[in-house]
DNA sequence: CTTTAAAAAATTGTATACACTATTAGCCAA
DNA sequence: TTGGCTAATAGTGTATACAATTTTTTAAAG
């Protein structure tokens, strides 16, 4: 019996970012990092009161926050049972990937016809970054660059309303790429993101867009998505 | 009442399961449909307690919805101030704009592949439905139905997520369609959908795409987004 | 009459209390 | 032991209390 509080929770209160003036934002922020990072398994019992005493604040922020992370599909709420960490279908992370693969394809397509070469360097330092992290095997570094990336790419189009799509539709992503063990090496992805970047460089849009349709394809495909490991997997991992 | 779409936008943005709808998701689906059908104008100030006395629950719950409907990007949260009606912003309507292209556009191209004749009835039944209520000009009807067209259509794909994400962001684009005051006919409106289901019936994947990129244009042309009525309109409406 | 300042009222933000539901533990009977 | 019943425990759902902040009112000065 492990109950064992989540204290790694605590802990990505450090991991970068602008620092939420609001409780809840903080620990939306924590939980939702604690995922992506493989801290936090699907199926963990979120309980309330745990989590609350982590952070030192009264069970109602908590439970905004479980609320706002039940909305953002990372956090499964069931009522009277408490909040667990979302356990995404094999349907859903099929169609997780195909809203995927029709907004970053629109997406890279119609970034080609803008973009500067400013923010091509900006590109090019990110994928420094994660080909850092790739060859000092950085697990939970280069899963965050890898995903980043999509959403670096997003941003780049000045539409925070895309961005903002994207970055939810991202974090489910990880999650997913975590239940169903991605078999896709971060080395293939890291270079799939360097040719993307190469096909903004030269303004070709629809090079762009079929480089993007194919690296998503590639994730999807790695991962163990066909219906004997998925139910097998899914029957053994713990719901509770 | 008539034999109504099992799914409207109004019921698709509250819990989004067959629960039975809790208290504050009564709240979310209540207010929306009262955004929606404007009957609560931009910038309209949501004191938690006044709708506390509505429904009879306390804070507690009215907050429970007022956050779920800020994340819905409907109301805006102001620290210590309060909640009010959203004002979308010029550059956010061109952006949810933006992204609802890149989304139908795909959308109705894979549909395409693989629509089954039975659908295509369903679209013909929700395009009589539309049609009436432009003829007997019942404006809340026709605007629900106008805008549930591009829902139902998600739906048929099969994919929910892909279903969801346009649910919101055709709650979006009702706000803002009220804001900017659209002058886009409701009767245009309608035939371009009757236009996209033939497209559709004909299994022609670039044609929909084209009827529908180019439907979304004329919506957009038609709202009143140029600056100098944006920021006349702005100044006007909101604030009290 | 307008402007400014301070006090009062109203509203939001958070914590706590309590009711209700689900889970677990213990007990008895088969 | 095993199955099921009941009691105890723990946890969630909602309401309320109180603190902090904003808005409104009131009053006085310019």
């Amino acid at each position: 019996m492990s109950a064992r509080p989540p204290l790694t929770l605590v802990a990505s209160l450090g991991s970068g970012r602008t620092a939420p003036a609001s409780a809840s934002a903080r620990i939306v922020e924590s939980v939702t990092a604690a995922i992506i990072e493989r801290r936090l398994m699907p199926g963990t019992k979120l309980s309330e009161q745990k989590i609350a005493d982590i952070f030192h604040v009264s069970r109602t922020l908590v439970r905004q926050a479980l609320n706002q992370l039940s909305r953002d599909r990372l956090v499964t709420l069931e009522p009277a049972r408490g909040a667990f960490v979302a356990t995404p279908s094999v349907a859903e992370a099929r169609q997780v990937f195909q809203v995927r693969t029709m907004l970053e394809a629109a997406m890279v397509r119609s970034l080609c016809a803008q973009i500067t070469d400013r923010q091509i360097a900006e590109l090019r330092a990110h994928l420094r970054d994660e080909a850092a992290a790739v060859a000092r095997t950085d697990v939970p570094g280069r899963t965050r660059l890898l995903a980043d990336f999509h959403v670096v790419l997003a941003r780049l189009g000045g539409n925070e309303v895309l961005a903002q799509l994207l970055a939810d539709l991202l974090s489910r992503s990880s999650l997913i790429a975590l239940m169903y063990q991605s078999s896709h090496s971060a080395l293939h992805s890291q270079l799939e993101h360097e040719r993307i970047v190469d096909a903004l460089e030269q303004r070709d849009g629809d090079a762009a867009a079929a480089l993007m349709e194919r690296h998503l394809a590639a994730v999807e495909q790695n991962l163990h998505l066909d219906p004997h490991t998925a139910d097998l997997s899914a029957a053994l991992l713990p719901t509770y």
